[in-house]
DNA sequence: AGCACGCCGACT
DNA sequence: GTCGGCGTGCTC
């Protein structure tokens, strides 16, 4: 059932039902939805009065049982109610207590009497459906496209035996514009096709430009052809008509299936069935594709591994790429996670062996140079309003030579770290290894990893300085101060804002291309797969905003935007620059950004999780409580701390906090979590599991809510 | 979660 | 006298 409880609930049948159907039910007060688990037994006594299954919904077969297993597995690894978990896995139309209705999807066929009949040419319409027929089957949109009335002519057609209905065959494979592959690409592809081991997963590595797309492509080929289905998983942002259109203009005859959250219930139900009924061969989709059935699967893909967005970040609190690992594992079929800049916790698989990892080290159709990045160090170089002079006239060169430019800006975090401008000292926290960030309101710095607070210093702990400030200060003022600064050039902004309408993008790529455009600015969003085609320079006048913060994962973050935004500069003749302003131009993230050199950086980033016990080298779960007042929420979660402190400290998992939250709060609500922590993960679980055998049913005040959040990302 | 039941303040 | 406020408890 649809409830947050962690039973099953019994329930009379007149037959026995499989698992996996689903059926009406009275539950309470009202009538639900639910799908049978299993058969209990028809002899057994309860002590509760037993109800009666009201409806059998049979227009479709049962949940297939590889869907049911991927669902107990994120039940069970999630510490989520079985019933909620099963349910957020279905689409929408399939959790309510009634029948659905599916477009019959056969196709209409001539019977011999159909052939041998005679319609009169004079029957325009009816003439062109029956030569239509004639010539081959015809699938309803087909035969609406012949004639609107088709629907009607072929059930009076039917019922006098000219035509039947059957199962469409599945269409040819037909494969269109395939690019040729260099040597990378083609050893990468090799390596996948050629495996003993299938079900380990592969990374493919490849740098901005050098064509993982077409890998994935010649690798669903493959697949198509043996008759299988692949499911691709990619973030939210990237998943645009354009990239689409890739997959159908290769595969024009392939049925293809896209599910994401803005595709309609009722559209999504009928691509959902459609793969479960194996008509769909290619299922593209954002995370909650990752739960689509799909009884032929081959292959699973999913690109851009290391986004954010395959997390979810309600409810089943489910990360789309560590279930696809799961299921592919299960389904024993290949799977390949694509990224320019794959996350820690991917290359600590590589490392242990888990997973394997294949490089594309060049791009593939841009130039083969990568671009020149250099530091533009601010506290030595002249500048006005947080533009250097370097920076200003580099941008001013290009506008001259009508080239493009894109302009990066980091927004100040929402609760940044206090840093001093002159020796760069930083606000860390004395009773842990997280960052201290400034509440501007109650002037204080507060750790929200163990919940430390101190007022905020007047002058630097190190140097005496007193220009100390929140990092990214002024942030606001930049793109304002570029206008002045270079008044004819014609600037466009993107942002949240400007791109909110449903052809904006299309407005800003026709810009861009008819050169009436010469610098973008933009923030975060730029780092996404967009294609502006060649950009001359990239300035990134703001990055520092960025490298320190109170998550731990924000270098990981900020260095994979900045290589996936350097990846951008470049054109066929001659290699792009990109210009950085910082305070830290010693910094490792910026010398490995600098050298191109990703694993450097990356393997320095891992080094340092390793030594203060962080993931990918420890296992992390957040409790979470939100209130009407933060002493709500942390007086909860301090009993639940105690409670947990005996068995936690006998397992071996750290339990850190309460500390209030960092994230925005909601309409009057105020939030507080507990981090728990262990280099075992078998050990965080099982203390999760402990922990969900109670806390369900504890009585909590009024007005309080708690959530768990296994693998989180924000801590 | 969602819904019913239950027990106290301002309305016809 | 009742409509409705949301606290408490249950759902096979
Ligand atoms: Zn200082
Ligand atoms: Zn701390």
């Amino acid at each position: 059932m649809d409830v947050p409880l962690w039973s099953t609930f019994s329930y009379l049948a007149d037959r026995s039902l499989p698992r996996g159907q689903r059926v009406r039910v009275s539950f309470g007060s009202r009538r639900m939805c639910g799908v049978v688990t299993n058969n209990g037994n028809a002899e057994q006594q309860y002590a509760f009065r037993i109800k009666c299954v009201d409806e059998v919904f049979d227009e479709l077969p049962p949940l297939p049982e590889a869907f049911l297993d991927l669902v107990n597995f994120a039940a069970g690894y999630y510490h989520h109610p079985y019933g909620q978990t099963l349910f957020t896995a279905l689409p929408t139309a399939l959790r309510e207590p009634r029948a659905v209705r599916l477009p019959d999807r056969r196709v209409w066929r001539l019977t011999p009497a159909g052939r041998d009949a005679e319609v009169a040419p004079r029957h325009k319409v009816r003439h062109a459906l029956w030569q239509a027929l004639c010539a081959d089957d015809l699938a309803p949109e087909g035969a609406r496209a012949v004639a609107p009335s088709a629907a009607t002519i072929l059930k009076a057609w039917q019922d006098s035996g000219w035509v039947t209905r059957v199962d469409a065959a599945v269409p040819p494979l037909a494969v269109e514009g395939v690019i040729p592959l260099n040597t990378a690409q083609r050893a990468a592809l090799d390596a996948i096709e050629a495996s003993s081991a299938p079900h380990k997963p592969w990374l493919l590595h490849g740098v901005t430009g050098s064509g993982k797309t077409e890998v994935y492509l010649q690798l669903i080929e493959r697949q198509l052809r043996a008759g299988r289905q692949v499911l691709v998983l990619v973030p939210e942002i990237n998943l645009t008509p354009q990239l689409i259109a890739r997959f159908t203009q290769r595969f024009p005859l392939t049925p293809t299936a896209v599910l994401h959250s803005h595709v309609a219930d009722g559209e999504r139900l009928v691509a959902w069935v459609d793969a479960w009924q194996g008509r769909a061969r290619i299922v593209i989709g954002t995370r909650l594709a990752v739960f689509t059935p799909m009884p032929e699967l081959g292959m699973v893909i999913v690109d851009e591994e290391h986004d954010g967005s395959f997390k979810q970040q309600d409810g089943l609190r489910y990360h789309a790429r560590d279930l696809a690992v799961w299921r592919a594992h299960r389904a024993a079929v290949p799977i390949v996670l694509g990224s320019a800049t794959p996350c820690l916790e991917t290359l600590a698989n590589v490392d242990a062996g888990r997973y394997r990892r294949l490089v594309l080290a060049e791009r593939a159709h841009h130039a083969a140079a990568l671009p020149t990045v250099r530091l533009v160090d601010v506290r030595r170089a002249k500048r006005s309003e947080g533009l250097t002079d370097e920076v200003l006239a580099a941008l001013a060169d290009r506008v001259r030579k009508r080239e493009l430019s894109l302009v990066y800006i980091n927004r100040r975090g929402f609760a940044p770290v206090v840093a001093c401008t002159e020796c760069g000292w930083l606000s860390g926290c004395p009773r842990c290894s997280a960052k201290l960030v400034v509440h501007l309101l109650e002037r204080k710095l507060r750790c929200h990893h163990c919940g430390w607070e101190e007022a905020v210093p007047h002058v630097c702990p190190d140097c005496g300085n007193t220009d100390i400030k929140p990092l990214g200060e002024g942030t606001q003022r930049l793109e304002a101060a570029l206008g002045r600064a270079l008044p004819t050039a014609r600037i466009l902004r993107i942002d949240r804002d400007t791109t909110q309408r449903r052809e904006a993008w299309n407005d800003i790529y026709r810009q861009v291309h008819a050169g009436e455009v010469d610098i973008l600015v933009g923030t975060q969003m730029l780092a996404k797969g967009h294609d502006f085609g060649a950009l001359s320079l990239v300035a990134i006048l703001n990055a520092d905003a960025a490298l320190y913060s109170a998550d731990f994962r924000a270098s990981e973050r900020l260095f994979s935007q900045l290589i996936q935004v350097a990846g951008r500069a470049g054109r066929a003749e001659r290699p792009g620059e990109v210009l950085l302003q910082t305070q830290w131009p010693e910094h490792p993230l910026y010398q490995a950004l600098v050298a191109h050199d990703f694993d450097r950086y990356a393997a320095e980033l891992l080094g340092e999780r390793r030594q203060l016990g962080f993931p990918p080298a420890s296992f992390q779960a957040q409790l979470r409580a939100d209130a009407p007042t933060l002493a709500e929420a942390s007086d909860f979660l301090h009993t639940i701390r105690e409670r947990l402190a005996q068995p936690a400290q006998a397992s071996g998992v750290a339990v850190c906090g309460p500390a209030p939250a960092l994230m925005v709060k909601l309409a009057n609500r105020e939030r507080a979590q507990l981090v728990l922590e262990s280099p075992q993960r078998a050990a965080l679980h099982q203390l999760l599991n402990q922990l969900t055998e109670w806390l369900p049913a504890q009585n909590v005040g009024r007005g309080l809510r708690w959530s768990l959040d296994v693998d989180p990302q924000d801590t």
